[in-house]
DNA sequence: GTCTATAGTCTGATAGAC
DNA sequence: GTCTATCAGACTATAGAC
């Protein structure tokens, strides 16, 4: 009996079912955030996600109890996603401009195909996820990194003064969903780099002269 | 038998029964045009707009040929009235005073509860809406105004230089619809007027200092 | 395969316009 | 009093979660 390499652990490696089960879960993930960002929740048949994966429907629920459970892990993996994103910025960098960066990355992450019509596309959906502990929880810490990041930009003297540190943060998120992003890429006369550029412009310093 | 008086047409008047139908009809888009801000277009069923207006769900169809023509018939009425408010602003106002103001009347009728969760809600909807003569005339009737006012607004200066003229009037709709509106009505931390103030500010001259 | 939801149809009964 | 539009609601067909 050969000894194992260093590279293996002690305990007993998983076994190739295992292996292949986990590989399959990352699979329908993958498959459903596409579905999901392609023709958004209703629309999406779980017939779909099985034919996409290239397994049986039945199959799917050995991995998620519902199509709300699936959608939900699908929301958590991209604001995990963002959290880190976010944490990689510099943080020498003023507050204004790491928040200028977060919405240029997730306007990239969207013409790049990733990112899920958000839940606002359903009231099904965005109930099932205020209803899911993991979920909610994710969501609080980015709102809470993205607030401290607006009242850091405030204390900057970087915003107007008027507007409420409520406001501008749901500016944010509205801005990061915007539905022109699709219109303008769909339209073709402007590249992404126009696009991106333009958006964020027009959010953080407006369209007028 | 005594003279018709001036007031009263040559022509039968128009039946009891015909002025009922009339006012019914009224009433279903009316009903309709709630539901559909409230709930939007796939949850909102046949039997919650009969029960809204208390008729029978047989007598909608003697209105309307489908759930879809229903639905389009109440966004028209809508484009039609958006029509009417831009063309009773003052001609000789600014092009972007009038577009601040086309925002400012559409944010304050949305506050009021009179506008439908846009297409966007159903690409069920938004398939049948541009599949609908009458609707996508309007629609672009519609958009030639805007698109007027933003060519307009540019030639007078008003507007940043590198903004494409697409990008600009794709951004004003979406601001229209922006879901920021909502999220800072449930918040109830802003009054009316505020968050309209808030929202056309930031839409033409941006959050930042 | 089962079950639920819902668009859309049909029917017999009935109120009320004519 | 006659007749027609409307009513209540059963029913069909379909789609999709599970």
């Amino acid at each position: 009996m050969p000894t194992r390499s260093a590279r293996e652990p002690e305990r007993p490696a998983k076994s190739f079912r295992q292996a292949q089960f986990e590989r399959r879960e990352q699979a329908i993930l993958d498959a459903t955030n596409r579905l999901l960002a392609e023709k958004g929740y209703e629309p999406m048949a779980m017939d779909d996600i099985a034919a996409e994966v290239g397994i049986a429907k039945g199959s799917l629920y050995k991995h998620f109890a519902s199509k709300e459970a699936l959608a939900a892990a699908v929301m958590i993996r991209l604001l995990r996603r963002t959290r880190e994103a976010l944490d990689a910025l510099p943080a020498e960098a003023p507050a204004a401009d790491r928040l200028r960066a977060m919405l240029e990355w997730t306007l990239r992450e969207r013409l790049d195909g990733g990112v899920p019509h958000l839940p606002s596309t359903s009231a099904t959906l965005r109930d099932a996820l205020l209803a899911n502990r993991e979920y909610v929880d994710e969501l609080m810490a980015l709102s809470e990194m993205l607030g401290d990041l607006v009242r850091q930009a405030r204390s900057d003297g970087a915003l107007s003064g008027d507007f409420a540190d409520e406001f501008v943060l749901y500016h944010f998120y509205a801005r990061a969903c915007d539905p022109t992003l699709d219109f303008l890429k769909a339209g073709g006369a402007l590249t992404d780099d126009q696009i991106v550029a333009q958006m964020v412009r027009a959010a953080f310093d407006g369209i007028t002269r």
